[in-house]
DNA sequence: AGTGCCATGTAAGACGTTACATGATTTG
DNA sequence: CAAATCATGTAACGTCTTACATGGCACT
């Protein structure tokens, strides 16, 4: 139900299209935290109209039309409930780290350092861009909001700072030891020749 | 495809059985990167054998049986194939931020500080059993791996960092200031109060 | 003898994305 | 007048989770 909820979220700061929901999840501050589709969007408004926790108030604006939602009692009940529960730890699911778990020592070391310079140079951006939003006198941020905002920037600036040590260590071979008791990585290596040799 | 690449790379460590996998994204290192049920694994790990990444080997252990699944040679090209394509930007789903942007002053500050410390809770509880499980002596972590473990440490710390830093600013009433050219915030609590009287 | 863990699997359904279809308005 | 953007919506598809169904083994 989640979902619905940050629609909700979303049209409490001010009435807002299905159009201007989707807008705030791809460019605006929440995403970084949250995304979004029209594929979902729009199904989940009429719903939550149906059930009478928003309404539409359609705008003629030139002769095309435009459907501004906005939150009911009900609605504005719904969506404070939510804000007070507990929110639910998040599950992280990268790629990254898949990878590197899987990495093993016949594979290239500097494919892996690519990956890192990659992910690097896209943290980088995105760390730029959140502090460039956060004083950029246009967009709406609430105290509360802001310290969101600074999360979001002490993990970035954490992450390019880890990235920054690894790659030192992949370059210099200093990599940390691993912890290998029943020699695993050498039983990998060798299913894994028997198996490429075949 | 990524869920099916990273069966592969669990199975790449040793073979498995389906219960293996399950416990090892729910109990072991990569549960802090991915998450999997059932309902998932089983249906790909018949896929993965009929299109020849893997082979299953029955072992009959006692009366029961067992399939563990190894990978192919075909299975061993296209896990390191995956390895080598760069890994795509983590998409970060966070409750806590979400509900961090939605909140407004007529919400108790107080809610807002009890959330922050059970996920603080959650973390620490996290951190630690991280840093056990990282010199246990007998889960196989290798080098690139141990990286890996060193980034989810530093993460954590930062957000325990970033959550007592945050409380002491709520509970001084030493908030950052926030954005709001347009008086959001009051048309807010003004169309909220209309609805809420209503 | 009972509890809990090991072990495999299926079915129904929620959930979400991609791609498609359509058309008006604004801006260069 | 072309291209970009604003704007709404649907259909097909893929993905994943929950709940169910089943049963052996190990320990106390």
């Amino acid at each position: 139900l989640s979902i619905e909820h940050s629609i909700l979220a979303v049209i409490s700061f001010t009435p807002a299209t299905g159009y201007d929901i989707k807008s705030e999840f791809e460019t605006k501050a929440l995403s970084l935290f949250w995304g979004m589709s029209y594929g979902s969007i729009y199904p989940k408004l009429k719903n939550l109209e149906e059930n009478g926790y928003i309404y539409s108030v359609s705008k003629e604006h030139g002769g095309r039309q435009k459907k501004h939602y906005e939150l009911t009692k009900k609605g504005w009940i719904e969506l404070e409930n939510w804000l007070s529960e507990a929110p639910s730890y998040p599950s992280v699911k990268d790629e990254l780290f898949m990878k590197l778990a899987a990495w093993h020592s016949e594979m290239e070391e500097d494919l892996l350092v690519s990956h890192l310079e990659k992910r690097k140079e896209e943290s980088t951006e995105l760390l730029q861009y959140v502090r460039h939003w956060q004083q950029n006198g246009t967009s709406f941020i609430s105290s509360i909001g802001m310290m969101g905002i600074r999360y979001a920037e002490m993990k970035l600036e954490t992450e390019i700072r880890w990235i920054d040590e690894s790659v030192e260590q992949l370059k210099n071979g200093a990599l940390p030891p691993s912890q290998d008791p029943l020699s695993m990585e050498h039983e990998l290596l060798k299913r894994r020749k028997s198996k490429l040799n075949s």
